[in-house]
DNA sequence: TTGAAACATGAACCAACATTCAACTTAGAA
DNA sequence: TTCTAAGTTGAATGTTGGTTCATGTTTCAA
């Protein structure tokens, strides 16, 4: 199932104008985030990915115009599918706090499913920085948003501010690295439920 | 002043034998921590440190086999700054709370003052995984070490695991980051503070 | 059917470093 | 003072890999 890459930033002139050419630059688009994701940006190269991608060295250069764009296009469009995912997830749910765990949740499967979009993005932060920043700040504004819904609704309290949104965000990131990337040994759930804890309660001792 | 580095993991014959040679060597590492930091491990190049050294290009390869090898021994050097800075923060303290409020205080000042370090600690996820894992895991250990002394004080509760240990690490680094080295918008103290707070009770509405 | 625009191809080009090395200088022990 | 190991130097080497381009093939509208 081939996926579908956000246009943005291209150059104006590089888009294909046939169904061969779409067939082709998609083919690219996806060989480009294997290689990226294996191999990390500078170890890739443009034979690698031209060469998973079965086309020759050339056919590249007539859909980007260097490995930089393609990477920058492919982060902005990684960010665009974690974005998608979580917000599919998070449907069904009773109170801002058990949404919050449907979102860890998410992340947790889409980074196992997906080990290779979490490198593209993390990579980023050196290779395309501006796309790094613009990719958690944008997280971050959503979940603050849905903090000050659950405010609002009397599930959070009232004092919340964007850094708590930040603080979440890098709690959810370092478990989905850990717990996810790194090894597989407690289930999504299992990390959410704990990251929940924490959120509904803290981690002092309850003084009844 | 300069800065005393660790020797550890370096190749044997390649130690400075005289004062002079401890001097340039010591003049090559601090140039590479700024090289490193302000351009990145790739742009960054011999020359440039060697420039900034003030040194022949040749001399580099007196004392470091390669460019890898040298950014790793800066990495596992970083590692332990960091790691000494913090401890050395965190010795006046009433509870375990307040012990990790200082922590975080201590991990944002430091961010703030050194950001080259915290950019090569970062990149070290893709120029040297091992190095970046190592100092990751060692750092959740510590913190961990820390909950279950908490939970014997009776500061914190008991179910405490390293999981939690890996969320607040998560929050601090970035945190870190985004009122550490993207913006100093806010002090130290009340970043610090609000995250101390989703410690203390999490950020659900109280129940009274 | 046909012709021009799209697209495909891969050899060749080229610039950017990391690394080597042979000649030279300095340190410091005896 | 002398001599050898340690340290310094920067031009030259070599490799890697992104990018270009001239040539050939395919598409599709008219």
């Amino acid at each position: 199932m081939a996926t579908e890459y956000s246009e943005h930033t291209e150059s104006k002139d590089k888009q294909p104008r046939t169904a061969r050419g779409l067939k082709t630059k998609r083919k690219l688009l996806d060989a480009a985030a294997l290689e990226f994701g294996e191999k990390g940006f500078h170890e890739a190269s443009i034979t690698g990915i031209t060469q998973r991608a079965g086309t020759a060295l050339g056919s590249f250069y007539t859909y980007f115009d260097s490995k930089d764009e393609l990477f920058s296009a492919l982060v902005k469009d990684m960010s665009a599918r974690v974005k998608g995912h979580a917000a599919g997830a998070m449907t069904e749910w009773q109170d801002a706090l058990e949404r919050e765990k449907l979102a860890l949740e998410a992340f947790m499967n889409f980074a196992r499913e997906h080990k290779e979009i979490y490198r593209i993005i993390d990579e980023a932060e050196f290779v395309d920085p501006a796309s790094y920043r613009l990719h958690y700040e944008e997280t971050a504004k959503r979940i603050f948003e849905r903090l000050q819904e659950g405010s609002a609704a009397g599930d959070f309290r009232g004092e919340l501010e964007e850094a708590h949104a930040w603080a979440i965000m890098g709690m959810n990131v370092f478990l989905g690295m850990r717990y996810g990337i790194w090894s597989e040994e407690k289930s999504a759930v299992q990390i959410a439920d704990i990251a929940n804890g924490i959120l509904a309660k803290g981690i002092a001792a309850d003084k009844d």
